[in-house]
DNA sequence: AGATATTTTGGCAGCGCTGCCAATCGAAAT
DNA sequence: ATTTCGATTGGCAGCGCTGCCAAAATATCT
């Protein structure tokens, strides 16, 4: 089992070595067509001889689907994003698909640029963040022949296939949470709210129903960067220098929110009781804190395998609505 | 600006639009080769009225890099690794190339499994954690012609390239941390170190040095799973039980040591007067906590930039040892 | 055996682009 | 005006593989 491909061996030296044309190689290494046990042996021995890898560039140019996906996200640092990836990747990786990525930072603009070279791979499909997206990336979209998948978003038109939650519900329903437990004077406390816009959907659905529900928005802290506990410590801490008397603070999520837990538990703040905290995402260490966090669990995992499903599928364009669950943990 | 790319403009259509030879697109779209501002233009418009979006298929076959670069990663739950394709694909992407991955689950056979499919793609390099790998992997990537970088680790001979730190050296430097501050009594919290072998390495030189030191390793409690706050949390409340005198904690890593301390801080452990803790990895949130994280901060992100931009510039073949930095918190 | 299905096989034309080379053009030089 | 030389340009042969089709081999049936 001697591997010399130097320069790449090619299909071609494959079927000279094992004394066969070149389709024959072919249908044997795809598993496509009719051939003997006796070729098929043949050219195994010789692939393994020769250290024969597949150019899947040729294949691809040859016969059509590249299988290949295009992930264009906002950022790795945000684990939304990368569990997404998690769960698209094990689905995609078992039919043979191959995952290609580009981080957009937030911003429309690259994301149009990162949308335009990823198409020029002719993948099978393109996955998104949410519904936002620049008028060129959607003329792009609608004119390449590949599938389109918007994923973490339903609140919206869809292109072609969306799979998550709604934004709007989700900060609904974090905002009765608030009411029903009893809350009156509940304070925001957020990042950068123009780069993210499912979090600014959620924040504007949160603040109409606490108005509706007779207990508006006491003050609010957005922080002008990304999410982190760092973040969400600061904000807290400049919430309440201004506004001390809020009972309760409703994070953009997780991250900001523990920040905010740690804050309470460095000044002697008691939490539910003299401030309570709700978060969002429902990230893991949330569960192991000394209070569990109060938090809305999102199918990140999940959505990422019914996005890759429906692609391997080829399914009609739908919208797919996962849902999310509301945590009841010690902190609100 | 029409875009009508149904089945896919061509490069021939764009040139028989603009009136001029397939080559003179391709030497415009390349910015590649002379030509006039006239025929630029008028090739340039051709493309808009199109929507022509070049296909990287085909170029990659006809000519040779692919601009391809393959991860293949052990996780995406593990922020180490999404650190590195974080600080890597800024670079790529800056300079025209594609990152792809493949999740191995810390499974040899697996990655064995991804790098040669990955390698039917052609990328210009191939990016892998650590040194271990199946023997059929090394074989297949010393054939191929692609660059190859092994990213987190330089205690072991490189197939190519190597970016990263001495695993050993990291945890002689936490054990003597441990030393110097004069804890004697010490434990280790760990998760399953069959599949991560950096971790290992880690408590390996960590026993050693102990051990020189005259204080050798107290207990141990390996969970026989990933790495989590939970798995953490869980870990140190069972090594406490067995061996209720220890007076400082090695953790695996951050996300185990946050366990610990959040166990410390909800069963009134005093830290780190009653128990110290010493993390590993310089995790954000380490920062933001009641006490800030003792830790050893790995350059994460700086490993991927520097590995891509090896790939890059097509740098001869070389080790480079980022080293790291011992946090010096409050929990140890 | 002869004829008719059926399975297996090889040849070869592309897929869309780039690289090479020769042809053409234009401007400076004689 | 003629020559010279570099800047532009177009034609076309592949890159390595798949898909189509006809040929060859084998199996099945009168």
């Amino acid at each position: 089992m001697e591997f010399k491909q130097q320069e790449g061996v090619t299909l071609a030296e494959v079927a000279k070595a094992a004394g066969v044309g070149e389709s024959t190689v072919s249908r044997v290494l795809r598993n496509h067509g009719s051939f003997t046990t006796k070729t098929r042996d043949r050219v195994l021995a010789a692939v393994q001889h020769l250290g024969y890898v597949p150019n899947r560039i040729a294949g691809t140019l040859a016969s059509a689907g590249s299988r290949l996906v295009a992930f264009v996200i906002p950022s790795l640092s945000n684990i939304v994003f990368t569990d997404v990836l998690r769960g698209a990747s094990a689905t995609l990786e078992d039919h043979g698909y191959q995952a290609v990525f580009a981080v957009t930072d937030y911003d429309p603009e690259k994301e149009e640029a990162l949308v335009a070279s990823m198409l020029a791979w002719r993948p099978t499909a393109v996955m998104l963040a949410g519904y936002e997206h620049a008028d060129g990336t959607v003329k792009m979209l609608r004119a390449a022949k590949c599938r389109v998948v918007e994923v973490l978003d339903i609140d919206g038109v869809a292109l072609d296939l969306a799979v998550g939650f709604s934004n709007h519900a989700a900060g609904r329903e974090s905002a009765n949470f608030m009411l029903q437990r009893g809350y009156r004077r509940i304070g925001y406390v957020g990042h950068d709210l123009n780069r993210d816009t499912r979090a600014s959907k959620r924040f504007a659905s949160f603040c109409e129903t606490l108005g509706a529900g007779g207990a508006p928005l006491a003050d609010r802290q957005i922080h002008p960067g990304p999410s982190s506990v760092e973040n969400g410590r600061i904000g807290l801490e400049q919430l309440l220098a201004r506004t001390p008397d809020v009972d309760a603070v409703y994070f953009s999520n997780d991250d900001m929110a523990l920040g905010g837990y740690f804050h309470c538990l460095s000044h002697g703040i008691m939490v539910p009781d003299d401030l309570a905290i709700l978060g969002y995402n429902g990230l893991d260490i949330g569960r192991a804190t000394p209070q569990r966090l109060s938090t809305l669990l999102t199918p990140r995992v999940t959505i990422g395998q019914v996005a890759a499903q429906l692609v391997v599928d080829d399914a009609p364009s739908q919208v797919i609505d996962l849902g999310f669950e509301l945590i009841e943990g010690e902190t609100a």
